[in-house]
DNA sequence: GAGGATCCCTTAACACCTGTAAAGTGAGTG
DNA sequence: CACTCACTTTACAGGTGTTAAGGGATCCTC
C-alpha cells in the first residue's frame, strides 16, 4: 500500500501556486519553471492545460474555491448574525494574507467576476445583521460593498509588506466591520 | 523658437509609464520596449539609468511626486479642515484611478516606504478635524490608517476593472471618510 | 500469457525575446 | 584639428511558449 503520487494536473496547480507566491506575481512565473517545480518537462503541461494562461487560471480558480471554503468554515461556527459576519471577515483577510501574491492575482486586473460571487455572501451577512436589528444599515448591498472594499485594502496594504508597524489585524478588522456595517444599532 | 525635444531621460520615464499602463504591470514591460517607445535603441538607456530596475524605480518615484502634488493642489482649495480632508481623499483616489497599473506598482510589494510618507499628510488632516471638534476621533493616527486602507481598497478594486456596477465614486469616498474619520462629532 | 493499442511523458527543435557589454560613429565644442 | 559625449550597431548567452516526433509502461484483447 505505497502512496500513489498525486496526479500531475493537481501537482502542476500547486507547483504554480507556490511559484507565484515566491515570484510575487503571475506574470513572473514561466511555464518551464512550473514544470521543473513539478518534476516534469515543459511539454508535459500541455497534456493537462491548453497553455500557460489556462494553468494560471486554474490556480486562481482553486484560490476562489479555497476562499469560499475558508469563509464557509469560519461562518459555520456560530448562529449569531454579527458573530458570523465578523468571523467571515476575519477569514477573508486571513486567506488573503496567507498567500498575498495569489490573492493579488485573484483580485487584480480583469479577474473580478469570480470575486463578485463571494461578495454576495457578504451582502447576505450584512443584511442578516440588519434584519436582526443588530445593524443600522438601510442599504446592506452598499454597506457590504464598502466593507469588502476596506477589507481588500487591509489585505493589499499589509501584503505589500512594508516594514510598517501595523496595528493588530483582528482589532483593525473589528473596527472596520463595526463602522462600515453600522453595527450596534 | 522651435520646440526643443524633451531630454531622453524624461522621455524614457514617460515612455515607461505609458508602457506600464498598457501592459498592466511593471514586470510585463521590457527595457527594449521602453527604448523603442522613446525612439532610441536599447543600450541608450544605460547612459541614463543603471539598469531596467532603476528606470522603473524612477517611474514610481515620479508617481509619488505627482501624487503629493495632486493632493497638495486639492487641499489648497479650502481652509476648512473637513473640506480639506475630503478633497485630499478625492484627489488620492482620482490619482490612483487615472493610472491604475502605476498605482498598483507604487503600492504593491516592497514599495510601501515611499507611500508611508504621503500617509503622514492624512494623519495630520484627520487630527486637524479632531482638533477643530469636527471629528470624534480620539486616535487620529489609527483612524487615518483605516481611512487610507479603505481608500486603497477603493482604488484597487475599481482599477481591477470588473465590469462591476460600482456606485458613484465621490459618494462612496464621502461615506468612507465620514464613517472612518468619525466626522460629525 | 503474448500482441497490439493507448496514454503520458520525454527529447529535440523552432522562432523569438530578454538584459546587458563592447566597440564603433558622428555631431558639437574647445 | 582633436576631444568628448550621446547614441548606434553588433554580439552574447541565456530564457520564453509552443509544436513535432520518439519511447516506454500499462492495459485490453485474443
Amino acid at each position: 500500500m505505497t502512496k500513489t503520487p498525486a496526479p500531475l494536473r493537481s501537482r502542476l496547480i500547486s507547483a504554480a501556486g507556490s511559484l507565484v507566491e515566491r515570484a510575487g506575481s503571475t506574470d513572473a512565473v514561466s511555464l518551464r519553471a512550473i514544470a521543473r517545480e513539478a518534476g516534469v518537462t515543459a511539454p508535459a503541461v500541455y497534456g493537462h492545460f491548453a497553455d500557460l494562461e489556462a494553468l494560471l487560471d486554474a490556480v486562481l480558480d482553486q484560490g476562489f474555491a479555497d476562499l469560499r471554503a475558508g469563509i464557509a468554515a469560519a461562518v459555520a461556527g456560530s448562529a449569531d448574525p454579527v458573530e458570523r459576519l465578523v468571523a467571515g471577515c476575519h477569514a477573508y483577510v486571513r486567506f488573503g494574507l496567507a498567500a498575498p501574491a495569489r490573492y493579488r492575482a485573484m483580485f487584480g486586473p480583469r479577474r473580478l467576476p469570480s470575486g463578485q460571487r463571494a461578495f454576495a455572501v457578504l451582502v447576505d451577512a450584512v443584511a442578516a445583521c440588519a434584519a436582526a436589528g443588530r445593524s443600522r444599515s438601510t442599504d446592506p448591498r452598499e454597506d457590504a460593498r464598502l466593507l469588502w472594499t476596506a477589507l481588500h485594502g487591509v489585505v493589499a496594504l499589509r501584503a505589500a509588506g512594508g516594514d510598517a508597524d501595523w496595528p493588530p489585524l483582528e482589532e483593525q478588522v473589528d473596527v472596520l466591520v463595526a463602522r462600515l456595517a453600522l453595527l450596534g444599532g
